[in-house]
DNA sequence: TGTATGTTTGAACATATGCTCATATATGGA
DNA sequence: TCCATATATGAGCATATGTTCAAACATACA
């Protein structure tokens, strides 16, 4: 039925075995460019992170300063500041400025549905 | 129009200053439980790694065995077995035997969809 | 039973990560 | 201009993470 009879390739000098050499190449095909790759991970890898996700948890009930956040954290601001910027460069929030005050929220709808979709997979 | 007078709570004996009492409130009202904080944050940072990326991405397109993965991604298949565990633990992929082969796919259609709201978010 | 193949597992090590502390920057008001 | 408030930044440190290496398991077949 299944074939699985290895298959050789060279690559860089070096035998390696590949049992399904179609799929290899196939994957090689379809995978995405390096940059999108890098970005997706980045995405995920942010979330990936109990305090950075509380953080996003949060702010999708609405926009809220440093200073909340670190209550709500029991963090320092510090540290909310820190991981604010991580998520700022992955574009997962933005924020706006009212005097002092630095008002964070989330940057789109996208965001939301990231969490909807990872919610549904740990509920399936 | 904003109100940014500094209020105050207590928490374990000291001052902690918070800008938005009530929005503070609000988001500890709306958190998620510890466990699906957990396994949210868990599922995220399983895939925030490019290797393990890198897998689920090519098992998108079929099922590959632990060599196939080696083969693509270029890496010990012990590495690659290392991470398909750390992947399986969370739900998003699983296998099924076939001799002494094992095919790796992704878990449920909610993991494809997990994927493509990423996507969709990198290149909004 | 013995050997080969495919995969898993545990320890070890180098690198990455998150927090803290001290300091810098920015805005508002006296 | 001077000071207070709100936030950002950089260095340092303890912990977490990904890979490798060696060894164990599991299945197939002679």
């Amino acid at each position: 039925m299944t074939q699985n009879k290895a298959s050789f390739i060279h690559k860089d000098g070096c035998q390696v075995r590949v049992v399904h050499l179609e799929r290899v190449a196939a994957a090689r095909q379809q995978a995405l460019p390096q940059q999108e790759l890098d970005r997706l991970a980045l995405t995920y890898k942010v979330l990936g992170d109990q305090t950075r996700l509380k953080m996003v948890m949060a702010l999708a009930g609405g926009e809220m300063c440093v200073c909340d956040l670190a209550a709500f954290l029991d963090l320092s601001e510090s540290a909310v500041s820190h991981q604010l910027r991580r998520l700022k460069e992955q574009a997962l929030v933005k924020n706006r400025r009212d005097g002092q005050v630095l008002f964070y929220s989330l940057d789109d709808d996208h965001v939301a549905d990231l969490l909807k979709t990872g919610l549904e997979h740990i509920r399936e």
